[in-house]
DNA sequence: ATTGACGTTTACGCTAACGTAAAGTAACAA
DNA sequence: TTGTTACTTTACGTTAGCGTAAACGTCAAT
């Protein structure tokens, strides 16, 4: 809409990270922009029922709570969510509002979650170090060669 | 092959995680079984590059050697590399041990990697608090149910 | 009035990572 | 001999997560 607001592309806007312009609406391509991803992806999720923007005609008219909500959804992604278990969880926060759930299964969904989620960061952590040590051993291969010349 | 070595499943057999018994081969169940991993991934991973088991006649043999790079490549499934990404990183693992490679790249593709890993480990973090918080949020509230009631 | 930038919908296409028969081989048990 | 069990190959099917036209609306600028 507005023509020039380039502020620096960035892929790594996460939920704490406010508009620098602070304002309080935005189009398609100005999340699709920020955060990085096509237009496409943004209509898919609103197909999948993850998002739901407001409508000025045919144009969708993000808010900042769905721009926080998208901001959200990224990260999700990011660490393996699927879009379906994406919009489960949205429905657990949201059904929570409005406190018509069995709490148990909710809660233990979570625990289970979270159990992966433990999981998941050993196995980076491992791969992390593995990767690092690795780096640092061909590094050295190199130095004694250097060293042989 | 042998009829009961059931040792019971374990779907966090890591690298690092010996076989109980000590043995020197494996038949494709059994490894499909202790990582609980379908036969046909296992047969899959070979098809694209990732593994290559000896054979005797047509079966599969495993060797510990094969089934430490299944675990390895599990973990790294785990933590997001695609087959392609980690087909590649065995490349890189093997073709340094024949040191006939641009370190350079090898080195750089590893840094990024790594960056991206770390990010990735954020992301965990983040997503880990967020759900803990969640869970305990519910549950006050049904404390606080329970109070009223 | 037409061009261009931005938006829309509908709908078919594509890749990854297997699932799932179908059909056969090899060894061992009853 | 006839099963049962464990293994094989070939090959088509499936799901997720978008990509990519095609075909059209809307507004501002030239």
């Amino acid at each position: 809409m507005v023509a020039e607001n380039r502020e620096t592309k960035r892929a790594d806007a996460t939920i704490d990270t406010p508009d620098a312009l602070g304002r309080e609406t935005y189009s398609i391509s100005d999340l699709s922009a920020e955060f990085d991803v096509t237009a496409r992806a943004l209509r898919f999720y609103e197909d999948q029922g993850l998002i739901a923007p407001e409508r000025q005609g045919l144009s969708r008219i993000y808010s900042m709570r769905d721009r926080a909500r998208l901001a959200w959804i990224l990260r999700a992604k990011r660490v393996g969510f699927s879009l379906a278990e994406i919009r489960e969880m949205i429905d657990l926060y949201d059904l929570n509002d409005g406190r018509n759930i069995q709490r148990r299964v909710t809660i233990e969904k979570c625990r289970d979650r979270i159990g992966l989620l433990k999981k998941q960061r050993q196995d980076l952590d491992s791969s992390i170090t593995e990767l690092t040590e690795f780096v640092s051993m061909v590094e050295n291969v190199e130095a004694a060669e250097a060293k042989a010349a």
